[in-house]
DNA sequence: GGTTGCCATAAGGGATGCTGATGCCCGTGG
DNA sequence: CCACGGGCATCAGCATCCCTTATGGCAACC
């Protein structure tokens, strides 16, 4: 019999919250409603998932969190699939990343109703789950390879755009005159770290590199504010060419690294974000 | 609230049998049950999943469908994957592809309890669910790509080998005497249809090609079957060259297209699993 | 035209899943 | 050191659920 998505979806939000009681309000149930649903699915696995007080996963709860996710999102997206079959929708909504919506995308919305800005792998579980009819998600790839994405079942990835990546620089750094740079020489500086524009982790892992120490936190999604912070000298940070109005910009050369776009889709039928599809993609 | 999956696999029984009285046999219900599930999920998501006499999915049914096989499996495995901590097992089980054991990767089973013969879906489903404990895939790829495989939660992969692939002719056929073939030069010809050996639509997939004509169909593991119904004369066939005994062999030079054999397993302890891991990718 | 098989429906019974009440334990503050 | 409060575990009860049995209706087949 297969593990009570029920029972996952309270599990999730326990560990969320870090209470049972905290949980019980979340979901709309009483206490003892959440200690027995997190009871009846330790009675079946067979093993503890969570230690109490306080409340926090067992490795075997850390391990069924990995699936938990992944896998609730996958039920409301094959919700969302079948329920898409039958919908006449009023509304076209699409989910960008901050450095997905250039000149040119931003030309080919005609029709979308609604630009919600979200990273990557939220903006893929938006459209999954029927939340967004679109997503533009952005970040650093080698060229012509696709972005790391989850897997939220049968959607449509076709890569949009591709542009080249500059560091940015304040005027008088020493390496502000290069004509090129190597990301594994600046693996020791400081860098801006603004997470939903360029996330590090993710840059160190397609570069294959360690280093790039965080500097500055910037929360927010304006990557003009990202340069001007580099630019005053905050951390060095790493942009598409189009997106870094001042600073000193020099290209990356090491290693191939691009910043790409892509679009992500459920099956559309005719209509007016089947056409915002073609727009974007011809 | 999440889709049942408890309904999703009596949805999924009821398309496979192609009745409600068989996937009630099946199931271990009665066929009543069987119907007032079906007719839960329907008003779950309120459209009709199933044609009546004869049953057979509508296409809101088919869309789920998509949906119910990776979910299933995914549940399986995050059970499997909960299970795998407290377990001490006393068998290794591993699922192999039929051109994935070789004389090097069979020399490195040490301490394997039983090799079961998988094609490349089926054996990343057994270990995802935990009844294999590690599996050897195996296919065409462009070199140094990875092997196209489900997605079914936290798995490692590694490539094992790569190796040539030779097309397979009878002695005086027109092409025997070339130093190297292109495939789209063979598309029209007629092919040995082995899906269990080397699949033809997976081949066109990688090659991205048509044609590929196929011709007898042969059932079985064995490439030097294989080989052979291609030195008889029935159609072409490419295998690695180390598996293709007889027949002419020759290089397959355009596209560039290799045999690859990857290992999968799920985070393994220390342990006998964990010796032919590194016996394997050393 | 009758028979048979299969899906849909109704009714009933046992099991489930939630709530309210309460017990127990532990951390915190006086 | 002790009292208090918060939070998880447990119990009992009730409404709902989920299955089975009985049966109806329909369509294909002989």
């Amino acid at each position: 019999m297969p593990v009570d998505p029920h029972l996952l979806r309270t599990f999730v939000t326990v560990v969320a919250e870090g209470s049972f009681s905290a949980a019980a309000d979340r979901l709309g149930y009483t206490q003892p409603a959440v200690s027995q649903q997190i009871a009846a699915l330790e009675a079946d696995l067979g093993v503890p998932l969570l230690g109490r007080r306080p409340v926090r996963p067992t490795r075997a709860g850390e391990r069924l969190l990995e699936h938990a996710g992944p896998l609730l999102l996958r039920l409301r997206a094959a919700r969302a699939d079948v329920a898409r079959l039958s919908a006449e929708p009023r509304t076209l909504t699409l989910a960008a990343g901050p450095l997905a919506l250039t000149a040119g995308t931003a030309a080919a919305l005609a029709g979308v109703t609604t630009v919600r800005v979200a990273g990557a792998a939220a903006a893929v579980a938006l459209v999954a789950s029927g939340e967004a009819d679109l997503a533009l998600v952005d970040g650093p790839a080698a060229p012509s390879d696709p972005l790391s994405l989850p897997d939220a079942g049968p959607l449509t990835t076709v890569g949009v755009r591709e542009e080249e990546l500059v560091v940015v620089l304040p005027e008088g750094h020493p390496l502000a005159g290069r004509a090129g740079l190597r990301l594994d020489d600046l693996a020791d500086a400081v860098w801006v770290d603004a997470a939903e524009v360029m996330p590090l982790d993710r840059l160190r892992a397609v570069a294959r590199l360690d280093g790039l120490r965080p500097g500055i936190r910037y929360e927010g999604h304006d990557p003009a504010v990202a340069a001007r912070l580099a630019a005053a000298g905050h951390g060095l940070t790493l942009l598409p060419a189009s997106t870094a109005p001042c600073g000193v910009r020099v290209p990356l050369v090491a290693p191939r690294i691009v910043h790409r776009v892509e679009l992500v889709h459920a099956a559309l039928p005719p209509g007016p974000a089947a056409e915002v599809v073609r727009a974007l993609t011809s």
